[in-house]
DNA sequence: GAACCCCATACAATCGATTGCAAGAGCTTC
DNA sequence: GAAGCTCTTGCAATCGATTGTATGGGGTTC
């Protein structure tokens, strides 16, 4: 290997000297023939700075960490993918750690990553209140930016988790429904909170009072829970009409519900979900879902991230806009009377298709 | 920051007695009431050893890099969740780069990572000859492992991909299909390559020449490649009665042009995939594709890594097997007598469904 | 021609931990 | 009681790059 000494000494300089060339900042204290030499020799002989000393010496690593509960999680991936992408044309390299739903792990991780000179933390974990990984950073004073969770006091970037839900809800409105049950996510992520919150806000707006009796709240967001949550509204509100479901792993789940319960999506009941992940449009029937700019919430918390490692500026919050994108599981309720013709059947709805990804 | 020379003083030793009393493997040079106290001392502090520094002094720093073509895709995520989870429990750090397709910057990402004193790579990136980043390991002397693509002289762990696609073509034989197109990929990745292998093995196991003019080479796994793909061979083909896709994207694509010919699946044309990706159970028909243990390549990838770091063992390779997954993509092909009856539609096969990602 | 200044370069300390070697203390053994 | 041994601890070099300070040479100015 080598090092910065071996084409100091090829050149016939001091290494500092050599150092001072190599570095665009500090070059202009070196006569422009020696910068010449030095150049050729470091790139004749391969060098490459050792990034490890340069971390000790300077303090700076420039790498990132990244906290993700689920690496290859359909929403967390591809915010993963734009920070990495931002990150890496900034020429700062990503590591990332995977705590899963465990808190004390995220600590750990977090200091593990100080340790390692982690110039700044990039969190998608964070629960709402006293989460201990963001403990953990303002402890050891690391920049951190959060992402598709908010807590106080600490920069994030979000879609905007009540403003998505008011639209679900509102479109679900506008085609007449008025027991609309919601499959609410948990309440300790700021995501769970937050659209439920715009789910009763929407139900307000049109002067509805929110009934919590068909407000179910999950433990976490998963087929299963969503599956559960659904086949209990089935069961004891036979009026209901429409699902509006707080992720679209819950709307699969109150597919399942439905199909096992004989309902027909949209016919006999309507679905909405959250997030508008992979493959939702090319399930049957195409799910109507919120689309979340999750690639954009990656580059945008990177591109926050750098510029407080960069200037050190205070926390500040990014609202990203989500957009309803309607497909075949929603549509008119039934007419209420027995014995009514049932919905048309035919025609109905693809929507909009999903932008692909490649596969290996 | 509390360093080791905080810890020393405040126990009133010298730093490297303090070093030799934290690390387990020096402890025995040092007197236990000395061990006790500096240990003491050490968690009192909150003393956490500077990574950056050992790695400088010890050039070990435990660190993994991998090299993925797509952070978010749903091959490789899951593969990467693998390996970050044997990685981290054995006290590995994961650091993660995404060149996409471009092997110039493959190759620069390796040089970064050994820059950073990365002890091993992962590598699911790997063209089949003449890989600059394969190379670059090499020169570097960095130990590497391929995942999900083969390369000669170098460890690699892949699923079956000559097994997994004969089996799906036996599938097919069995169902009485004899036109069977091949919709195949790239021919410079190993799994395009013996994907192809396996169609025609299994072809020719059944005593059938294989047809060139059935088999159409994508440049691309992406959904748009196989429509194109898949509607040329319906095009010029119409006695072709299924259609095996070397990849689940291509399959997706397959559908489309499907659709937009007019042909159902399966009662017009049967069409399977590989690698069964999350949520093509739940499309309309369910897939029938090749199930690949994704999680499982990437733990078994780091762990021959780690091997490989530990005990320098020279190049292995594991190949693990893949299973055929039924769904509702597949039937037997209808009687070709003109003004047959039309295959039964009821009892539309489900499947097995995927298992699930919880997610955010 | 002496004083001064500036530019370019070298010197040496530093970041924090590890580790080969030296040295002191205490014990045994003859 | 001296030599030798073991056990424990300290010393100092080292990994590779950065950077504040010192120093030397060359030029300018009066």
């Amino acid at each position: 290997m080598v090092a910065l000494r071996d084409v100091a000494a090829a050149a016939g300089v001091h290494p500092s000297t050599a150092s001072r060339a190599l570095n665009p900042a500090m070059r202009y204290l070196v006569a422009d023939p020696v910068v010449a030499r030095v150049q050729e020799v470091a790139s004749r002989l391969g060098y490459r700075p050792n990034a490890v000393a340069m971390s000790l010496r300077t303090g700076r690593s420039r790498l990132i960490g990244a906290l993700v509960p689920g690496i290859a999680n359909p929403v967390f991936a591809p915010i993963l993918a734009g920070a990495a992408e931002v990150l890496s044309s900034a020429g700062y390299a990503l590591m990332v750690a995977d705590p899963g739903d465990d808190n004390g792990r995220a600590a750990e991780f977090v200091e593990q990553l100080a340790a390692r000179g982690a110039d700044g933390l990039l969190l998608a974990t964070a629960s709402l209140r006293d989460d201990p990984a963001l403990a953990a950073c303002r402890a050891r004073n690391i920049p951190a930016v959060l992402v598709n969770r908010g807590s106080e006091g600490m920069s994030s970037v979000v879609s905007d988790d009540r403003g998505g839900m008011a639209l679900a809800v509102a479109h679900l409105l506008q085609l007449g429904h008025r027991r609309i049950a919601l499959i609410a996510g948990p309440a300790q992520l700021s995501t769970g909170l937050r659209r439920s919150e715009g789910f009763e806000e929407a139900l307000r707006a049109q002067g509805l009072a929110p009934d919590p009796a068909l407000q179910e709240i999950t433990a976490a967001y998963t087929r299963e829970a969503g599956e559960r949550a659904a086949a209990r509204l089935i069961a004891r509100h036979s009026d209901v009409t429409a699902l509006s479901c707080a992720n679209d792993l819950l709307a699969l789940g109150a597919y399942d519900a439905c199909r096992r319960a004989g309902l027909r999506i949209p016919e006999d009941i309507s679905v909405t979900g959250h997030n508008d992940m992979p493959m939702v449009d090319l399930i049957e029937p195409p799910l109507t879902t919120v689309r979340i700019p999750h690639g954009e919430m990656g580059r945008q918390a990177a591109g926050l991230l750098l510029d407080r490692i960069g200037h050190g500026g205070g926390a500040s919050d990014v609202v990203l806009p989500s957009a309803l994108v309607v497909r075949g599981s929603t549509a008119a309720p039934r007419p209420t009377a027995p014995g009514a013709a049932p919905a048309a059947r035919s025609a109905r709805r693809r929507g909009p298709a999903r932008p692909g990804h490649p596969e290996g």
